[in-house]
DNA sequence: TTTTAATTGCGAATGCTTTGTAATATGCAT
DNA sequence: ATGCATATTACAAAGCATTCGCAATTAAAA
């Protein structure tokens, strides 16, 4: 076992947010079940978009992979969760923090797949654009930047 | 039988364009075969990016679908098609036109699947900044859009 | 025409994802 | 606390895009 997962997980304030993401699913009207929980729990720590397959060996046994699958594409639904992806066929999963700037993209290398969180994107004007040009409306995106890192280069 | 497109593939100009997508082909040193003349004139058709299997129905008995994959990666690795990723999980190829303006994305409606073909772009300044603070060189990127249509909204 | 190597068709396998179903656990009312 | 109605689970199997192995075929060079 692993000491820094065991102070993460402890502390106050790291609990604290968990409760905070357990009433929120709760007020939803869905049961808190210990999958869901897990799952969660694991998400949480994480600091960049992982797949379905990573999340499942992540929490072994306390849950099945179909379970997995079902309760990510519930929290897509009640938003909790945004899927990205990375162009290799395995959607990847990550937490919606609550108020803060959700709305980012990464950059991966093509050749040892480091992810980097980006906050940069285009602006509005070149969406409101498109809207004009095409006669889209309610328009989004999906955007991620690809190259070779610095230590790949 | 549609006469637009009895038009379309029997005039002149029409034909010495496969001819020069053939002696492109053959100029690479790989062979041409009945399977990959017939997908490339598919293609040729097409103004929206298609999938795998569409180009097995739509040139059907001429080709095994595992060889219309084997062509597809083929013709990417020479740079003769362009993947696109519209997020539903199957990949779609587009010819790309030698000399044109080949860089391009594409809005889908969310709701019929209409594609329109866009011009738009980010500056390049963008990834310029991004390899800034990144650390990455090398930078692509992959960006579709998203939307209600005219007739779905 | 012969030769050689690339390419094809066919079938099977792979890997991600979804679905059916009986068993189980949750949240609520009592 | 206890029982009930229903959502949720585990498990197995299926679905679907894609890849692979291999013997038969075919294109291009000799």
């Amino acid at each position: 076992m692993d000491t820094e997962n065991i102070h993460c997980c402890g502390s106050f304030s790291e609990r604290a947010n968990l409760d905070k993401w357990i009433e929120r699913l709760q007020s939803t009207g869905i049961k808190l079940t210990a999958p869901r929980q897990a799952i969660l729990e694991y998400l949480r720590n994480q600091s960049h978009p992982i797949t379905n397959r990573e999340i499942y060996n992540g929490i072994s046994n306390d849950c099945d992979l179909a379970s997995v699958y079902r309760s990510i594409s519930l929290f897509i639904k009640i938003g909790f969760v945004q899927q990205f992806d990375f162009g290799d066929g395995i959607a990847r999963f990550e937490l919606v923090e609550p108020g803060s700037h959700s709305h980012h993209h990464h950059i991966i290398c093509n050749v040892c797949s480091k992810v980097i969180e980006l906050d940069h994107c285009f602006p509005d004007s070149l969406s409101e654009t498109i809207a004009k040009h095409t006669g889209f409306t309610q328009i989004t995106h999906k955007l991620e930047f690809f190259g070779l890192c610095s230590n790949c280069k």
